[in-house]
DNA sequence: AAAATTGATACTATATTAGTATCAATTAAA
DNA sequence: TTTAATTGATACTAATATAGTATCAATTTT
């Protein structure tokens, strides 16, 4: 069971190449080639993003894309819920033949609180946390003064 | 994003079927007429719970599928696992080309929680409490004395 | 002996995910 | 003002996963 797709997994990459550039272009095939994404996909994956408002993006030569929405306000379950869908556990599991009681039913309450568990794990992942994260695991050790 | 496929939830269903009758031996094709799952899916989906040891069979006439395993002990979390393979965000998000520091990485511990977060929530749901839920649920409102 | 069943396995169909290709429109720069 | 680098839009193909069907031998009860 895989939980994030490529396009997924892609499009965080971009939008941490993004962020770390904030206020300046980049093109998608430059963050295609630096960060191994398949060109063409990151080009879609890059529009969808515009259309949610996400970034921004700018024709012709020096063209590219920019990031527009901060961060910090950026959940992985948002992009979760633009490239996979929202998260939802089953249809209704046990439907009429086996549960008789929809407004009672147990069952529909558990699965929907583990849905908003998931959910909610995910939001807690911005954009912005992870950068920092990034920025922080890539840091060389301090030297010590001698 | 889907996260249970057909596959578990039928798995699950048969189950509470079996674990609803334990003790007898209940024909695949029986449990495939009630709860509305396609018969040779649901062969190889109770094949599969035998190589697991979560249930029984016996051939020919008058046989079946019996639960072997406590339903308390029947997770759905091995289910998942049985039929989707083990729960995994993203084999390593944020590879080489980005993220220099295996070691130290925070996204990684980030990953790896939310991963585990997902697992033991599923944990906590048994076939043993779905039952239970479920027969509570079916149960009709008791009626009051006059 | 007949009928109802499982075991094993191969097959088909459908949907989702992943990736590629094309061409028009725009913009900066030569 | 031409050229090159870019995005917008969209159509296409390929690979993989999910869902479902079919077949036949072996077993067991009646
Ligand atoms: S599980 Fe859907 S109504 Fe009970
Ligand atoms: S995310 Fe895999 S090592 Fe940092």
């Amino acid at each position: 069971m895989k939980v994030l797709t490529k396009n997924t997994d892609y499009a965080i990459r971009a939008l941490l190449a993004l962020a770390a550039k904030k206020g300046s272009y980049l093109s998608a095939k430059s963050i295609a080639t630096e960060h191994d994404i398949p060109y063409q996909f990151l080009r879609r994956l890059l529009q969808e993003m515009i259309r949610y408002d996400l970034i921004v993006s700018k024709d012709g030569v020096q063209g590219g894309f920019m990031m527009k929405k901060d961060p910090d306000e950026i959940t992985v379950t948002q992009l979760i819920e633009i490239y996979q869908g929202k998260v939802q556990v089953s249809e209704c599991m046990f439907r009429k033949q086996i549960c008789g009681n929809r407004a009672r039913c147990v069952l529909r309450h558990e699965i929907m609180r583990i849905e908003s568990v998931v959910q909610s794990e995910f939001e807690k992942v911005t954009i912005g946390k992870l950068l920092r994260d990034l920025e922080a695991a890539n840091k060389p050790e301090p030297e010590l003064k001698p």
